[in-house]
DNA sequence: TCGTTAAGTATCCAAATTGGAAACATTGTA
DNA sequence: TACAATGTTTCCAATTTGGATACTTAACGA
């Protein structure tokens, strides 16, 4: 017995005059709409509504529950619609988390373009390098740069995130420059992530495969930081185009190996609670990221 | 399943930081609050709290509707207590219908003694003759002086009522003085009720009980009319003592056939919705007139 | 690394509840 | 007086409920 269901019947009744009028508006029998109301004063032990088979009237109990009724469903049937809406149109708030550095270079500068789109979207994007679970932060959605994902999270795949090796001119004059994937193992290299040591590189020239376990003096899990390192000569690193293209833009680190990327291409993930069913607003921005993101992230935003 | 007790497992959730918590706050299975907050998310469609067996967090979605919630069991609890509060102590509205002569006569001037013993009771009195059913008009008591209910109504007897009979002493020096009940037919009887004629008087002497059918010019639902209808030496009329007194006292009125009495008894009902929990304003409001009227209405306020 | 513990979920199933149909009761009306 | 509209009751199959139990996951600690 659905208390609001029997608020519900109780206002009807007393607002249409009879329980048979409001059985027709909420579409059920006369006989649930005389249950209802009964176990109404049931559960709250007090006559609400004096019936005769012609005339309703509301005992003072009665209308004092009226009038909280009346807000209560007032105050249902609002948040129903919020979030029915909600769930059909992109509104409302909307949590996203992504990786610092990808949050800063490559959303930054399309936000606005996405509010644009989406103009009753509130958006609050947490930029965290934390590899937190996302589920405890309150997220909506969790953008991660990775491999696939082990967790029990849904992801929906954006696009490819292009990996290559870079190291600084300083750097390779003094150690030398790599001509083979296997010769990194000689190398100082910075890692990404937490795990200092032990680390594997998977480089591809489109022909063959080759894994190779590296090691260095750094490592981090945020990209600028490995980039600014290795500008400064400590190693060699595996990082996103988009990340490193200012330092090469100021000559400060050069691709090497040229011809080996990362394989298989990391990819750029949507994470979610799996059966969440997703707001709209939740479903756009995947979409919109997908749009900008077309296949590969551009080097520039 | 209750969407208010789903309302209150997801709120405690939160509030509490687990469902386990919520469950023991709630004093049911952590399979319950995990079943009810499940069917709030298939109500609305929408995923309202991640979890894991660790953590909560409200996805955007669910910081809505935790909003509404709080306010929609605020006032559920509010109501709750209320309703409570009235069912077992004498406070709130109070709407008591009476008829007119006996409101202004017998009730006015008790009420504030009343008020005074229940200061937390906001009463409305509703003097109305008109015989309309009260269940129609929103009254949780209906005082009424009558035989014996017929109708459906619940009905608590409070005391007796003597009605006697009386004439003006004009009306008496020229139609004669009546010494026996069987002579009331040949004069002219002011009726109280609808049915002009075919009224029937009841009446004992303590002995022997006699019929007498009446009829006469007057008859009205309001005995002040009757009343001075008798003073204007139109009849004679069988009412209550305590109205009839005021012109007894400026010798407009004088009292016949002293003897004989109505019998039975007509009494001073208090009428409500049978199997209505009486709020417990209204039960203070009927022992309150018992008391003030033991046994027997008095002659004068 | 492996138990341990606390938590959320899934499953099962007897017990309770639901909700509609139909009959009944009541009330006003033609 | 018959009729129509209404509120209530009863009955019962169908559904739902809710607790017990087992399973899964995640954090903690030895």
């Amino acid at each position: 017995m659905d208390r609001l269901d029997a608020f519900r019947a109780f206002a009807l009744s007393w607002q249409h005059g009879s329980f048979a009028a409001a059985a027709r508006e909420m579409d059920v029998t006369r006989s649930q709409v005389s249950k209802l109301v009964a176990s109404l004063e049931e559960t709250y032990n007090v006559k609400l509504l004096n019936r005769t088979s012609r005339a309703l009237s509301l005992t003072s109990a009665g209308a004092e529950l009226h009038e909280y009724v009346r807000s209560i469903l007032a105050l249902s049937d609002e948040v129903s619609l919020a979030l029915t809406e909600r769930r059909t149109q992109a509104v409302g708030k909307l949590v996203v988390n992504a990786p610092m550095s990808f949050g800063t270079i490559m959303l930054a500068p399309r936000m606005s373009r996405f509010l644009q789109q989406h103009p009753r979207v509130e958006l609050r994007m947490d930029l965290n390098d934390r590899m937190l679970n996302p589920i405890e932060m309150g997220f909506d959605l969790s953008l991660r740069i990775a491999h696939m994902t082990d967790s029990n999270l849904a992801a929906r795949r954006i696009c490819a995130v292009r990996r290559s090796l870079y190291a600084s001119p300083a750097y390779l004059e003094k150690h030398g420059m790599p001509t083979e994937p296997a010769q990194l193992s000689q190398h100082r290299c910075l890692n990404y992530g937490h795990n200092m040591t032990g680390a594997e590189w998977q480089l591809s020239d489109g022909r063959s495969d080759k894994r190779v376990r590296v090691g260095g003096a750094l490592c981090s899990n945020n990209g600028e930081m490995l980039a600014q390192g290795a500008a400064d000569g400590l190693g060699i690193v595996l990082q996103p185009d988009f990340i490193i293209q200012p330092w090469v833009a100021r000559g400060e680190l050069v691709q090497i190996l040229g011809e080996w990327q990362e394989a298989p291409l990391i990819s750029l993930y949507a994470l979610y609670v799996p059966s969440s069913r997703l707001p709209m607003a939740a479903r756009a921005f995947i979409d919109f990221l997908v749009r900008e993101f077309n296949d590969e992230i551009p080097l520039l935003a």
